[in-house]
DNA sequence: CGATTTTTTGAATCATATCAACGTACGTGG
DNA sequence: CCACGTACGTTGATATGATTCAAAAAATCG
């Protein structure tokens, strides 16, 4: 049931039977159908959401009504509004399901009990924050220094199993191009 | 000495004066005249530094010899090539002082240890991280929905000291820009 | 004060967005 | 299972807006 969470927890510290029995305790789960909403905007996000299976993605939308994707996640992946999580306050973010979902989902009242009774939680939680910022900071110079063409190499190379599984306007969103722009160099690059 | 730095964590969360103590004993102190380098590429970055007073800039030189701004540090914030410091790798960014600055280092030996002896110091580090990655997380998505006048504007609204006391040609790096785009917009906000 | 760095300005060029139309795939209900 | 409708991807023509290059002006530093 909770066997690729525990297999991801465990590559980076090792937990024992009884500490992952704790952790267990604390989640719940949760099965989204494609194109169902996990969070809208609005909503407070009361929990992280773990992929045990399927595709997801967050998400802005700004006043012209242009989705900006912020992130996708896969198996194995976290994703949530880490900024409503924290402060309780409104998303600012939706978030849906590309394909259909399994979720492992934690509140913050299970995980700061959770960081109480296994502190080791914490150091996991704490690396994997670190992470994910190592992983934005990429993100960035990628953003700020490539080219276009070199964006998108450098993105299937990184996720190559995102652009299988995800509809290309959506990776057009994600690196901050038109899917025009996206299928032109997808062209180019295939004549070669 | 270390006044600013335990008002900031104090501010999340506070310690004792016996805490206050263990965690002092771990830093040491630097002082960086301008333009010196706190880090080069290459180099294996050994320690975490927080800004007691000065300027800094974190940044990447591509191919072609064009620099590209990654973050500004200034009193108050931390500084690093995060990467390098987790896994003992080389250095992919440089880091120098903008102005003259003073400096608080801890190393990942030291944090290690006072994440034991001081577990709060351990959550108040995961908090802090979390908070650079819903910063970095915003700046993303105003990389990718923002006119570049739009960009500036939010840029000089979140950082109004920084535009203050940093080169224009490092903000406008920081934001993607070229110098010349930069003074145009700049131009074009003062006709107003 | 002179030298170097930084910022500003102008003109030409290039890359990407935009708009519109067409082709294709997809899934849904009959 | 097929036919229809909708969503998705492709292609071309045009327009826009930022970059590039060059040079002058302004600011900073020793």
């Amino acid at each position: 049931m909770y066997d690729l969470f525990f297999q991801k927890l465990n590559e980076k510290i090792s937990f024992t039977a009884e500490e992952q029995a704790i952790i267990s305790s604390y989640l719940t789960t949760k099965k989204l159908r494609k194109k169902q909403y996990l969070l809208q905007e609005g909503d407070v996000c009361k929990t992280i959401a773990f992929v045990q299976k399927g595709a997801l993605r967050a998400y802005s939308v700004n006043e012209k009504g242009v989705e900006n994707v912020l992130q996708f996640a896969l198996e194995g992946w976290i994703i949530s509004d880490l900024y409503s999580f924290m402060t309780g306050e409104p998303a600012t973010y939706y978030i849906d399901a590309i394909e259909d979902c399994e979720l492992l989902l934690i509140t913050k009242a299970a995980q700061e009990e959770v960081f109480a009774k296994v502190p080791k939680y914490e150091t996991y939680s704490r690396m994997q924050i670190t992470g994910a910022y190592l992983a934005m900071q990429k993100r960035i110079t990628s953003l700020l220094s490539l080219s276009l063409n070199e964006r998108y190499l450098n993105f299937i190379n990184i996720y190559p199993n995102i652009v299988q599984r995800v509809p290309q306007h959506m990776v057009a969103s994600y690196l901050g191009l038109t899917p025009e722009t996206v299928s032109r160099i997808r062209k180019r690059l295939s004549a070669k």
